[in-house]
DNA sequence: GACATCTACTTACACGTGACAGTAGCTCCG
DNA sequence: CGGAGCTACTGTCACGTGTAAGTAGATGTC
């Protein structure tokens, strides 16, 4: 076991004392074999004892298809929420006797050759692909499962941020969200769920602001924004934000303007980041519960791979995380 | 090319007219082989037509090894270097050919399953790996590089902790590091880094403690500490921080003691984190630079792999990011 | 005793690729 | 005009696995 090749399930057979045959139905425990226990048990131990491990390329070229899932990331600096889902998966992923691999795509192009080393059963992207990675995924019969963690959990985050602030008496709000292209897929449907979401609370018109702010913020920018909401006829008492660093930012501008938050100001994110309860103050925001989501997100793959039946559609539920900053 | 089954490479060879053994010899652009440019060009056109990918789990049952590198991850929600890392290897490893893939280990039993699907061409480990996943990697023959991520930097990022405060006509330093366990192999190095630079520096002792702190942090555990550090005989006057987390905390808790920073106390963390520019005040941190360590990792897979030289042993560089915490 | 049925296996093939060894047909040299 | 040497290919094997089809021997039935 320690020298030499690794073993192949020829050499199993060879110490057992059967054929490779025989071998593989025990260890595949197919049980329209009849194997004698005793067989069994030999085929068993003198696997145990080379310490046999099946070729992973060759179940995957007689299986016609590959164990493995692909998670498709593109680079950004996510919140922890990204930790949490790619756990979630993975132990979903493993469940089923597969496993999740995550790729980092740095540039479209990149995919050609990660396909032709490795072909999964399905990918899972969470950007949207070009045309020609489509394509390319179509070639090779790998199912693309294109998700969106943005739009199930923006209606019922930003109606958190909004109900909140509306609770504590604040009428006139501010939305403080990106430019960050990358992010966009993000900000766009938080943005649509907060104008409705004011709209629902009988809220007067919201002021909208975007900023830069994907891995660098630009804080004298959003002081310039909180500076103008405040002089306006009817002066924001509250922000909600994209997402915690925004918010952070947000509490910075803040600083440097010497508006006391919440007094002069709320201020509320989304995320639950890990820095959220270490701003000053503490920040309040939303948490997003990653959970059921990464549930859903498995429940599609498998009607892509298995058949199985497809999930219904699905809406986050999300939980306040109320602190001082609102 | 829509319908039916994905091509492989004797569609290819049909459509253009000659055998299997010549399409791979074009294809792979073998120059031992004398193939006239007419002949190349039916066959490249043809594997285009067809949008021909080689299967990956064939090239690899073939080519007896795998392209993959798997990079085996925990769970620790981290900081933006881990991105950086994986970035800089994906970009590194995909130069030669090969494809980079990160899995996430949730328990130290789950290795034997993913081998079974996957079978890499060198694992590199970001943590400490248990004996049994160990003897499971070798009994596949498959090379484990125990990347070590903490001691490398610990040296040179402490240095400079201690170098500024130390310029800033600090004496009593204090260290406030970490108790999670998952966190330890980065934390140690850096204690002990931080106590040479210390002496070094001709400082007097300084004082240490460790708070609990990966992922939640106890403000007011961290306020007892500074508030202790704060009414010994020899105030400490600047406190350097396992990283940025750590850091905020202990502005959160210098505030909750009406402390100011830096006046009262100078703060200093690690990992230039992503939100160190918008803590209040802006955080004084050193940021670790990925590249060159990425570089030496990389370096030492091939070593393991194609019998590359190895590299020589490596310090990394960090660099100081003055804000204004210190 | 002929035949069917059952157990406990084994033999043989296919998956798609890369590459070694062969070879048909042509050219060129002496 | 024989054969050496070249070009432009092709036939075939091996990688390790899972499984359908086959089969030797034992047992049971009439």
């Amino acid at each position: 076991m320690t020298g030499g090749e690794r073993s192949t399930s020829t050499d199993v057979a060879r110490r057992a004392g059967v054929s490779r045959a025989t071998v593989s139905y025990v260890l595949n425990g197919r049980d329209d074999q009849s194997i004698p226990e005793a067989t069994r048990q030999r085929v068993l131990t003198a696997a145990r004892d080379l310490g046999y491990v099946p070729h992973a390329a060759s179940r995957a070229l007689r299986a016609g298809r590959s164990p493995l899932v692909l998670l498709i990331n593109t680079g950004v600096p996510w919140s922890t929420n990204v930790t949490e889902v790619e756990d979630g998966l993975t132990a979903l992923v493993a469940a089923t006797g597969r496993s999740l691999v995550v790729w980092r795509r740095r540039a479209p192009e990149d995919l050609a050759a990660t396909l032709a080393n490795l072909e999964p059963c399905v990918a899972i992207s969470t950007d949207t692909l070009s045309e020609g990675e489509r394509t390319l995924l179509a070639a090779v019969r790998v199912p693309l499962l294109e998700a969106d963690l943005g739009t199930p959990s923006a209606a019922s985050a930003t109606a958190l941020q909004v109900g909140h602030l509306a609770a504590a008496g604040h009428r006139r709000l501010g939305y403080l969200t990106t430019t960050e292209p990358d992010l966009l897929r993000f900000a766009e449907p938080r943005t649509a769920g907060f104008r409705t979401a004011c709209a629902d609370a009988r809220l007067p018109e919201p002021a909208m602001a975007a900023v830069p702010g994907g891995t660098t913020f630009d804080v004298a920018a959003v002081a310039a924004v909180l500076a103008a909401w405040r002089s306006a006829p009817q002066p924001v008492t509250a922000v909600a934000c994209f997402n915690d660093l925004h918010a952070a930012a947000c509490l910075a501008a803040a600083a440097t303007l010497g508006l006391t938050v919440p007094g002069d100001l709320a201020v509320i994110g989304v995320d639950d980041d890990i820095f959220a309860p270490l701003t000053q103050p503490p920040l309040t925001t939303v948490h997003l519960e990653p959970r059921a989501f990464v549930d859903h997100l498995w429940r599609q793959a498998r009607h892509l791979i298995d058949d199985a039946p497809a999930p219904e559609p699905f809406l986050a539920r999300s939980t306040l995380v109320v602190r001082a900053s609102a």
